[in-house]
DNA sequence: AGCTTTTGTAATGATTGCAATTACAGTGAA
DNA sequence: TTCACTGTAATTGCAATCATTACAAAAGCT
């Protein structure tokens, strides 16, 4: 099992427009290209972001990031596009025999626990802003080019 | 997107052999009515956990734990069930462009940071034993039953 | 004002993965 | 040998994901 591409699409599609904005006009046509999805899956993932107040869109400018980078984290984004369900990212079968001793309790008692998981995961998250990976971006381009040349 | 409750299953499938494997003969079907799913779900389960040497199968002790249950972590049953892909937690568009300095890096750059979150989860998961669990499955049967009077 | 570009959104379809279920062969205990 | 289970394959139903088509609405540009 994984979690929807969208959410490393919608990274990837804000890392573009941050190094890009400033250059050229950004359209979900160009964004598309560059995170190898439809144009329509990135208009759907700006929606959410929109609405999570991490980009604008606007008719001249194009796409734009509504924060600074160093404010906007992995786990802003995982949020505004929904990468995992309300009921938490583990499963559970949903009916349990209520005769059985475990069967009546082990959903609370595992849920504390892996929900325990969960945030472990996603605090992990909260702890890398955009500014962050475009730095790594950065590094890993130039040492690339250094390898190359 | 949530994790498969194949996995929430195994769990509870082992607290169950654990707890009712030394009072009665713990069956594929008495098994898949405590936890709520079909016996064959059950039965493939039983062969995940088996091949990890988790449980031992045989025809007259019925099934039971093959190690003590302080010695079998949530994380065994984990990767047991293989719960999560190979390719990791999450997902990535297939074909980011390689023209686009972006595309061509975020996948390792982003990837870094990703599994980084997924092994603080998976760190968590190896901090809890099926002893725990059942610690805690105890003692709130325990407070159910004086609650209730 | 009219044309053009792009966004916003709905609808459809293909693919995939999960879990339930049916079916049946194999195995060992009684 | 009979019976009760396990082991496993095959199928079906269903839900989620992503690609794609289609088109209305907005807003720039001439």
């Amino acid at each position: 099992m994984q979690i929807s591409e969208r959410f490393a699409a919608a990274v990837h599609l804000l890392c573009y427009i941050h190094s890009n904005s400033r250059l050229e006009r950004v359209t979900s046509e160009t964004a598309a290209e560059s995170v190898g999805v439809n144009p329509v899956v990135v208009r759907n993932i700006m929606r959410q972001l929109r609405k999570n107040r991490l980009i604008t869109v606007d008719r001249t400018s194009g796409i734009l990031l509504a924060k600074q980078a160093k404010k906007i984290s992995l786990y802003d984004v995982y949020r505004a596009v929904e990468a995992v369900d309300p009921d938490g990212l583990f499963r559970f079968p949903a009916s349990p025999s209520e005769q059985c001793e475990i069967g009546k309790v082990i959903r609370p008692v595992l849920g504390k626990k892996l929900s325990a998981a969960q945030k472990a995961m996603e605090k992990e998250l909260k702890s890398v802003s955009l500014e962050d990976l475009q730095k790594d971006i950065r590094k890993t381009v130039r040492r690339a080019e250094e390898t190359a040349g």
